[in-house]
DNA sequence: GCCAACGTTGGC
DNA sequence: GCCAACGTTGGC
C-alpha cells in the first residue's frame, strides 16, 4: 500500500466555492471530464487530504482543505440528460467518469495566492503552478503540503 | 477581453 | 495513426 497522498482540486468559486463547501460539509466531486484527472480521482483513498484551489477568481490560490470522505463511484451526472455534465457516450454498465465524495475540513484564514505560492522555492515543482497546467485534479507532494501548511499556519494533526 | 496552452475531434 | 481545426481553460 502506498503512503497517504495529498491532492489539490481546482474550482471556479462562481461555480463552487470554499464557502459552498463549508456550508455543505460534504460534496460529491462531480463533473470532471478529463481522463487524467479522472484517474487521479479514482486513486484517492479515504482520509487523504485535499487542498481546495480557486481558479478564475478575484483572488486565485489555495483557500482551504478537506479530505476524501468516500472513494470514487460512478459520477451520476454523466447519466443525466439534464445535466451540463451529461455524457451520452457513457452507460451505467460501463461508466466513464467517477467522483469521490469530499468532506470539508477547514477554510484558511486567508488565500494563499498564486503569487505567494510561486515565490516559494519548495513549491517550484507544484503541478498547479506550472505554466499551462489545466488539470483540475493534481497530486501534491508531502514536501509541498508541509510547506503550504507552514505558510498558512495550519496545524495538520 | 485576450490569448497561449492544452485536450478532443474527425477527415484522411 | 496523423494532425489540422476547433473548443475550452485559466492566468493575466
Amino acid at each position: 500500500m502506498r503512503e497517504m497522498a495529498t491532492w489539490l482540486v481546482k474550482s471556479e468559486p462562481s461555480t463552487y466555492s470554499i464557502d459552498d463547501f463549508k456550508r455543505e460539509k460534504k460534496t460529491l466531486w462531480e463533473g470532471v471530464r478529463n481522463y487524467q484527472a479522472r484517474n487521479y480521482l479514482k486513486e484517492m483513498k479515504k482520509g487523504e487530504r485535499v487542498l481546495f484551489y480557486h481558479s478564475n477568481a478575484k483572488e486565485i490560490g489555495i483557500v482551504g482543505v478537506g479530505k476524501v470522505f468516500k472513494e470514487a463511484v460512478p459520477d451520476p451526472s454523466q447519466f443525466d440528460p439534464e445535466s451540463d455534465y451529461y455524457d451520452e457516450g457513457s452507460s451505467e454498465s460501463t461508466p466513464r467518469w467517477f467522483c469521490p465524495e469530499l468532506q470539508f475540513l477547514h477554510k484558511f484564514p486567508r488565500v494563499l495566492t498564486r503569487d505567494e505560492l510561486s515565490a516559494q522555492k519548495p513549491l517550484r515543482e507544484m503541478v498547479i503552478l506550472q505554466k499551462g497546467s489545466r488539470l483540475s485534479v493534481t497530486p501534491v507532494s508531502e514536501k509541498e503540503y508541509q510547506e503550504i501548511c507552514a505558510l498558512v499556519g495550519w496545524d495538520d494533526t
